[in-house]
DNA sequence: AGCACGCCGACT
DNA sequence: GTCGGCGTGCTC
């Protein structure tokens, strides 16, 4: 086994395990010289027949019984040079075995061709296309013109606008046969746009986000059209970034600043943005990052690298008016302020909608026991109950239980609730202003009461002429390092989508701490937050001034799981104290048990040091999970 | 990660 | 006497 180049190394396409690396083979009866780097070959592992992508040839194999490649697959184009870096990238940053991360990077291709022909997803075409002006296709025209210039945080201005002017940069892209994709937080926003797509471009487009409504066979059959370059526009969410582009040119992000670029629930826990990033650095397409507040981290970055900051035009006449709730509550302790009441009274004498958005489901959030301060806590959660039409709910785990009679601590039957809750509010909006008061969307009634916002639908402003926040307060209790950020966007958002419906309504945000820097810089800049949120961040030294790992592990037994955590805890601080590297003690989980596991983090704070990253993952068992750059620390 | 192998408890 | 629970171990 010592002839030259008659081994070589292969990434296998299956899942494995953080510490699984490259697999040796030996050529065997292939042709050694087509078996260049990036080719995707059959080889056996573990019994089977499957896929891998040859990174390296060598004269000899340190491993004893090393099996021969199979065949190269020929049916399939060979991952670039960039593709293959990129696939190195993400699995050294995210810690995903290099295995893993080619899995992801390449669909299974289907056993057998089977010509089941569904009918095209079919979308009616609502508004005939958005109309572009010259303002807009000047500003496209001159992102191509300029040299060099590759980077852009793009504030958004009407969503009608900005959807004409990726329109527009599409068109450009796609007359210099240059491949575009627009990555969109949710399928929801997606299929608005594409709804509206003009003719030229909708004919090269193609939608690539995996799901139930996009069978394997089809999902593969998409993956090689983007593969191949038959396809121009791709239009997807998150995972989209995951397609092999033939020749791309433009990457456009829409509302950057959304926590669903993030994989915060699933292995491998990655950021759809950081890997456009890392795109748009090896292939030197154009990179477009749109949203009114961009993430903390991508505007630092920005501002280090260079990005320029483009925009259609600032909007004049859309402020937002913060309510202090505080003083409101001298007179009268309130939820309701008589401003934001005055201000529905008003919208609805004009004949116009109120939407409301009261963040806390349920009616009361908290149940005491007036006695002795008891308080009602769901046992699988560890969550406070919430009172709901006469019951105990838990909105965590959707539990209900009967309220209760007698206080189980003291036996009292005294029993106080507190707190707002979208249903309480709802009562009152009731009693004031009669039964035209719904929670979620009614047609019939004028004031809409929403429970979040992220989950909001444009088509919901049409006639509404009020946006109300009633309580968003909910996050400023978390004491976490993005709290601050998470509100302050999501409420830019929902103002942006509001007026670009209507451009002539009222934004109004009721908080009992208008200090709190999510809502003091809401009617300024972004930057006047940027500036106050970096300094905050700068002084504990949360990101972007450190690299902010969460590590996880869970186990249905909660003495296992403290153990363990105990055990790993006291393993990294003897390893690496003295380094710059903070760990915090293990904490439990915000919720007490996770799909009925007990769940215990560590956080580690980190230096810009990749060796010093992978030697202390190298500690860390495969068991336990790790969060990159997590969304929180809860 | 995912799947096979392996060792003990509740059944026909 | 078997079916099946999930603890341990391995993939060139």
């Amino acid at each position: 086994m010592n002839r030259y180049n008659a081994i070589v190394e292969v990434i296998p396409c299956v899942k494995l395990p953080r510490s699984a690396g490259v697999f040796d083979y030996a050529v065997g009866d292939v042709p050694a010289n087509e078996l260049t780097c990036g080719r995707i070959v059959n080889i056996p592992f573990k019994g089977k027949t499957i896929k891998g992508v040859v990174v390296k040839k060598k004269d000899k194999s340190d491993f004893e019984n090393i099996k021969s490649i199979l065949s190269i697959d020929e049916t399939l184009p060979a991952i670039s040079a960039w593709q293959q870096e990129l696939i190195y990238w993400f699995s050294t940053y995210y810690h995903y075995s290099l295995s893993s991360t080619l899995s992801l990077f390449m669909p299974v291709p289907p056993k057998k061709k089977i010509n089941v022909k569904l009918p095209p997803t079919h979308y009616p075409l609502t508004t005939p296309c958005y109309d572009s002006d010259d303002k807009i296709k000047r500003l496209a025209q001159n992102i191509f013109k300029e040299r060099g210039k590759k980077k852009y945080l793009f504030f958004p201005y009407q969503a009608q606008k900005d959807y004409a002017f990726y329109c527009e940069m599409a068109m450009s892209a796609v007359s210099k046969n240059k491949q575009t994709l627009i990555l969109f937080p949710r399928k929801d926003e997606l299929t608005e746009f594409y709804q509206c797509l003009p003719e030229k471009l909708r004919a090269t487009s193609i939608i690539f986000s995996p799901g139930s409504s996009l069978s394997k066979n089809e999902y593969f059959r998409r993956w090689r059209e983007i593969k191949n370059g038959q396809k121009k526009l791709i239009l997807g969410t998150r995972s989209s970034v995951f397609a092999l582009f033939h020749d791309l040119g433009l990457i456009i992000v829409c509302e950057s600043h959304s926590e669903d670029y993030k994989q915060y629930d699933q292995t491998p826990r990655y950021e759809a943005i950081n890997v456009v990033k890392k795109i748009q650095k090896t292939t030197n397409c154009v990179l477009i990052l749109s949203s009114e507040s961009p993430r903390i981290e991508d505007a630092f970055n920005a501002r280090i690298e260079g990005y320029s900051l483009i925009s259609l035009g600032r909007r004049q006449f859309c402020p937002i008016h913060v309510v202090n709730l505080m003083e409101e509550s001298k007179k009268k302790f309130t939820y309701l302020s008589e401003f934001l009441i005055e201000k529905i009274r008003m919208a609805l004498s004009l004949n116009k909608k109120a939407f409301l958005i009261v963040n806390k489901k349920g009616e009361f959030s908290h149940n005491f026991c007036a006695d002795c301060c008891f308080e009602a806590i769901c046992p699988e959660c560890g969550l406070p109950y919430v009172f709901e039409n006469e019951k105990l709910k838990c909105f965590h785990c959707q539990s209900i239980k009967n309220a209760l009679e007698v206080c189980p601590k003291c036996g009292g039957a005294n029993f106080k609730r507190v707190g707002v809750g979208i249903q309480s509010v709802s009562n009152e909006l009731k009693r004031l202003f009669g039964t035209r008061v719904s929670v979620g969307d009614d047609e019939n009634c004028q004031i809409v009461l929403a429970p979040d916002m992220q989950n909001v639908p444009s088509r919901i402003f049409n006639n509404v002429s009020l946006l109300g926040f009633v309580y968003v307060d909910g996050l400023v209790h978390l004491a976490d390092f993005n709290s601050n950020y998470k509100l302050y966007s999501a409420v830019k958002s929902l103002t942006y989508h509001f007026y670009s419906t209507c451009p002539t309504g009222e934004v109004f945000v009721q908080t009992f701490f208008p200090e709190c820097a999510a809502f003091k810089y809401l009617a300024d800049d972004f930057k006047d937050f940027f500036d106050a949120e970096i300094e905050a961040r700068r002084a504990y030294r949360y990101p972007p001034f450190s690299i902010l790992l969460k590590l996880i592990f869970q186990h249905h037994d909660a003495g296992v799981a403290e153990r363990e955590a105990k055990e790993l805890h006291e393993k990294l601080i003897s390893k690496f104290k003295g380094e710059k590297i903070q760990i915090s003690e293990p904490y439990r989980h915000y919720v007490q048990r996770v799909r009925k596991r007990f769940r215990l983090q560590i956080a580690v704070f980190l230096p810009f040091d990749l060796k010093i990253e992978q030697a202390l993952i190298k500690e860390v068992p495969d068991y336990w999970i790790i969060d990159k750059n997590p969304i929180d620390l809860l």
